[in-house]
DNA sequence: ATTAGCACTCAAAGTAGTTGAGTGCTAATA
DNA sequence: TATTAGCACTCAACTACTTTGAGTGCTAAT
């Protein structure tokens, strides 16, 4: 049997009214609001059919018909139209754009805040790639003659930092000497690049701050762990408890735990990066190990100053695919690389 | 009526069933597992005593008793033993003040974390009394001619940084010459207590540094923004999910929503600084505006290097005050100021 | 090919009836 | 006089049964 264009016409009228309403779709409600050329006779036939090709299904057999895995994916490959955003949206998400673009870390963050607000549903970021970001320079700041702030700094614009307290004291030009010096030998390496010999030698070349040098190189060792473990960001975590799927505690306990597990969280997100940054739509089932059987995922990759990652939302799979796929590519679009007077795809779209 | 010896014993025992079991406490119950040398129908009497007297309630005429507001009051500040921490309890809370002893937004966060794991029950903590922590040091880092990380330390150990770009260069020694006139100048004085004019001379004197002058100066009032907009840091919300009083959606709802909002969060927490460190007991009703009727809170101030907040632990009326307490107590305790060398009173009491 | 009509299905909502944990009161007991 | 056994009473929670209505599939008419 053929998709043709009516059964798609009655596919696209009972996933986007399962997606509204949560309830399964009837034949009558469909020659109401849908397919008003049709009786609901004729619809019912046609429904018979789009079940029978596994598209649709019953809950039981004197219900509605509700979306399956399968006819979710048709609908978001073939059948679903673009959702325009609203002034209200691309604003919201330009605000943040703008605001925090130099640091890495931070721009995450708002990015994250901003998605789930505006889709309502719950938003995991993750960045990877990070680990290839090369180190730009190491600077020790003398806030003391035995108190110094650590710093290291990446190509991608992640500064961090770490106070650390010594039981010599050492002076100013000492650490300036120090970080120029280290900066020089370990720069454009990135992270876990930087060999023991390199440490080596410039422990023996400084020997008189020793152990200044080792903190320094504890924290390095640190950040690369920081770095590597790749950071996962949550939000809106809650906004999921307003949706019916979640109305019995033991769903909402079991999603609100999964986002709870950072870990978990990362494995489900990063493992498959498709083409580009394109978005990627996980429907359903089983997502990299982690099931969580009736969530969908939708994820997109983003690239900002050479480090890359991917931000997803997570939500019911009775999800409003269309607008999340628009907001996430909107995003994603506008946070490509912010050079120095760099413009952006969304900021010429503008004029 | 007077509280006597048995009417308080038995009010023990039906708050502390209640606790456990979360359902009404009959007086068969009692007679059975807690004060055995009474039959069911002269507890039944007191029982009826106590309700009178507005220390129990009855959910309906045929049903058990239920603890009131006033009934976990006099427990909690008459009745309740001290629990005694177990050790892997201790441990657990130890290894986290002996990490990351040095910063302190860090610190708090980690706490955080181990309370919610410790108690089972939600943490929020906010840092107050930030506001009078005093500026250290201002450190420039040069990364490129073009780019500093710019560096606040305050003296408790909280440090801000900030990746900024410059239009013009800047040679690294006008930049270390720029950050000690400025440590100089500011050091010693509370974040807001840095006048206009101060600025002003700073920016006249180092009119060539301009750009870096004006970038450093907004940075400054970010993070007076920042650290007076209180850091509120909530974690184990989905802990409370377990309990059944959150097993109807609209109450877990009610509650993650509120542990969402930061702001409101930071109103209910630290407007009741009580006496001293000793730990606070908000039960049921509303607390500082914010309505969260079957809900208690647990309070406790710390200090550190100077500055100071309060951790609370959230979670419903039926909370097991006693080891929240403790748990609470040992952690702020652990807390106190770590000076070089220092030793805190956890220490002390293990050996 | 479409549709009106009708018998059929089944979850959800409503209606009793039953059970059992718990109470309060009274009268017997130590 | 304080305690307790005994008993009638209450009421949420559970079960079993009925009703309702939205929705289906099939058949015969258009």
């Amino acid at each position: 049997m053929e998709l043709n264009d009516r059964k798609k016409r009655i596919l696209q009228a009972v996933v986007s009214d399962y997606i509204e309403t949560a309830e399964p779709v009837g034949s009558r409600t469909i020659a109401r609001k849908y397919v008003t050329d049709l009786s609901p006779a004729t619809i019912r036939n046609e429904m018979a059919d789009l079940e029978e090709m596994g598209y649709l299904e019953q809950p039981h057999s004197s219900a509605g018909r509700v979306p399956s895995v399968m006819g979710y994916r048709v609908f978001v490959d073939n059948i679903m139209e673009k959702y325009k955003l609203s002034v209200m949206e691309t604003i919201r998400m330009q605000e943040v754009m703008n605001e925090q673009a130099q640091q890495f870390d931070k721009l995450i963050e708002k990015a994250s805040r901003v998605i789930a607000s505006v889709t309502n549903y719950a938003t995991v970021a993750v960045s990877t790639g990070h680990k290839r970001s090369k180190l730009k320079a190491i600077q020790i700041a003398p806030v003391s003659s035995k108190e110094m702030v650590l710093i290291i700094v990446t190509f991608d614009g992640t500064v961090k930092n770490k106070l650390i307290r010594l039981k010599n004291d050492v002076e100013p030009e000492d650490a300036v000497r120090l970080s120029k010096e280290m900066t020089g030998r370990l720069s454009g390496l990135s992270l876990n690049e930087i060999s023991l010999e390199t440490i080596n030698s410039i422990k023996n070349e400084f020997y008189s701050l020793e152990e200044l040098v080792g903190a320094i190189i504890g924290f390095v060792s640190e950040v690369i762990g920081e770095i590597d473990s790749k950071q996962v960001i949550v939000d809106g975590g809650v906004n999921l408890l307003k949706f019916p799927e979640y109305s019995n505690i033991e769903k909402a306990k079991e999603i609100l735990e999964v986002l709870d597990n950072k870990e978990q969280l990362s494995n489900m997100i990063s493992l498959p990066m498709p083409t580009g940054n394109k978005v990627n739509i996980l429907i359903g089932d089983e997502k990299n190990g982690v099931k969580l059987k009736d969530c969908s995922l939708v994820l997109c990759n983003y690239e900002f100053n050479g480090s890359s990652g991917t931000i997803g939302v997570i939500g019911p799979t009775r999800m409003d695919y269309a607008r999340v796929v628009s907001a996430l590519e909107y995003l994603c679009e506008g946070m490509r690389p912010q050079l120095e007077g760099g413009v952006t795809k969304n900021d010429q779209e503008k004029k």
